[in-house]
Formats: C-alpha cells, sequence, structure tokens
DNA sequence: ATGACGTGAGTATCACGA
C-alpha cells in the first residue's frame, strides 16, 4: 500500500498537477494539505473519476487538510479530537483497509516568540496527546503532513543561516521530537540516515529551487506496527520543477501488508 | 533586508505562508 503526503498550496490552482502526480504514482492513500478552500470548493468529480474516496475538512482561504484512498473511508475524525477551541483546519483522520492514517498541516509559526509561534507549539502538544492514544491501540498508523519543522540540521540547506530561524528553532525541534519519540518512525530518514540533501520544501522566492536549497518539513511519521512493514520512502522531486508547482514536494511510502 | 514569490480575496493592496 502506497501512502502519499503532499502540500499542495491550493488544491484549486494545483488540480491538474496533483491528478497528474496521482495517474503517475498511483498512490493508494494520499494525505493533502493546504487545500485553501471549503468541501463545497473541491473538484471531487474528476478524482473520483481516478477511483479515489474522498474526505475533506476545508476552510475558506486557509489551510485545509483532506484523505484520498482507493479503499473505503472509516471512521473519519476532523480535527484533534478534545480541541474545541482548535477552529482551523489542520487535521483529518481515517481508518482504510485496515491502516489509520492522518492528514497534518503544523501551523508555520511565523517567528519564535510571536503569538502564532506559540500557537504552533500548543498545537504540537494536543497533536502529541491525540497521537499517544492512537499509538495505545497498536495497530498500523501513517501520520503524514506538513509538521514545518527541519528535525536536524541535516534536513537543512545552510543551517548556520536558518540557526533558531522558525521551521528549525530548538522549542519547536523538541516538541517534534517528543511526539517523533512517543514511538513513531520517520519514514525518510529511517531509510536514508545520513542522506544529505533530502528536501521536501524550497521557497518560491530566488535560486532555492534550482540550487536545491529546501528544508524537510513533510514527514510520514509510522506507528510500530507500520514501521514493521516499511519497504520504501521517498520524495518525489518531479512536482516541483513544473510550470505553476506546489513549494513542497510529494512524499510516498510503501507499506508491504 | 519589514526583501524576494505565490495564493486568495477582491479589484488595490493586504494577510499569510515558510
Amino acid at each position: 500500500m502506497k501512502i502519499m503526503t503532499w502540500n499542495v498550496n491550493s488544491i484549486r490552482s494545483r488540480l491538474e498537477h496533483l491528478l497528474q502526480v496521482l495517474k503517475d504514482d498511483q498512490p493508494d492513500v494520499v494525505l493533502l494539505q493546504e487545500l485553501k478552500a471549503l468541501e463545497e470548493q473541491v473538484p471531487i468529480e474528476e478524482i473520483e473519476t481516478l477511483g479515489y474516496n474522498i474526505a475533506i475538512w476545508g476552510q475558506k482561504t486557509f489551510n485545509g487538510v483532506a484523505i484520498f484512498s482507493k479503499y473505503p473511508l472509516e471512521d473519519i475524525q476532523r480535527g484533534i479530537p478534545e480541541n474545541d477551541e482548535d477552529s482551523q483546519a489542520r487535521y483529518i483522520e481515517a481508518v482504510t483497509n485496515g491502516v489509520r492514517v492522518a492528514s497534518v498541516y503544523v501551523p508555520n509559526g511565523e517567528a519564535p516568540g510571536t503569538d502564532k509561534y506559540a500557537y504552533k507549539l500548543k498545537f504540537l502538544d494536543l497533536l502529541t496527546r491525540h497521537a499517544q492514544t492512537l499509538l495505545s491501540y497498536d495497530e498500523k498508523f501513517v501520520m503524514g503532513g506538513d509538521y514545518n519543522v527541519a528535525p536536524q540540521d541535516l534536513d537543512v540547506y545552510d543551517p548556520k543561516s536558518w540557526h533558531e530561524k522558525i521551521l528549525c528553532s530548538t522549542p519547536e525541534r523538541e516538541h517534534l521530537r517528543r511526539l517523533l519519540y512517543l514511538g513513531f518512525t520517520d519514514a525518510l530518514r529511517d531509510l536514508y540516515p545520513d542522506e544529505e540533501n533530502l528536501y521536501t520544501w524550497w521557497d518560491y522566492r530566488g535560486v532555492s529551487w534550482p540550487s536545491n536549497k529546501g528544508l524537510r518539513i513533510d514527514h510520514l511519521f509510522l506507528s510500530p506496527q507500520a514501521a514493521d512493514v516499511l519497504k520504501n520512502c521517498e520524495v518525489n522531486k518531479g512536482p516541483r520543477g513544473w510550470e505553476k508547482a506546489s513549494d513542497h514536494a510529494p512524499v510516498w511510502c510503501e507499506l508491504k501488508l
């Protein structure tokens, strides 16, 4: 079973790219972030034509997450449970083909010290608490998405210039590590522990993409039961080079069920 | 460098992202 995560930066602007990626890569499950659309604004017919069931938590203008699957989607949860105050569409979860999956869009955080940064850390705390519950189920669980945190300097093209900057600062890395150390496996880093230049996001500005100045901030976190059957994990850099690209590349992993 | 570039909202710029 192939599971892909991708921050599309507007599903309406990226529809043709999305359809092409679905045709080229044939993922069984797709975890999307930053739809920037309400559910009724998402053009679902063309996606359904490719054989996907769809669950969406949309929002006007900002955020928005979705799960597509070639298998039925059960137990759909919109938002992190027991987080009533969170009105931003940043989390959706479902069970499909016996695997629990979640699509996560962690807040950007703007800069350390800001209100948005505090909100980011709080979101990571709430996500960690919920993930702990899900891990207690002892099932195959894949939590993928745009975490907006580069876990280590190895995940950053120029660690000195990013030192204590947003996406790389110590508190957010500690929060991400606390989540990961509940028992998740970072699928890509597990298979390529020392690989440099392994990135998932490149700034639209300047020469970031052509000179591969990127960060690895999109991740697939696997429960132990999922990690036991992990066969492959790759960044698909192709779509980042297309005209009118998202600034994120899709990342996929393959589980041998 | 309060920069750059892209998207949505709305129709001139601004909020937001990373």
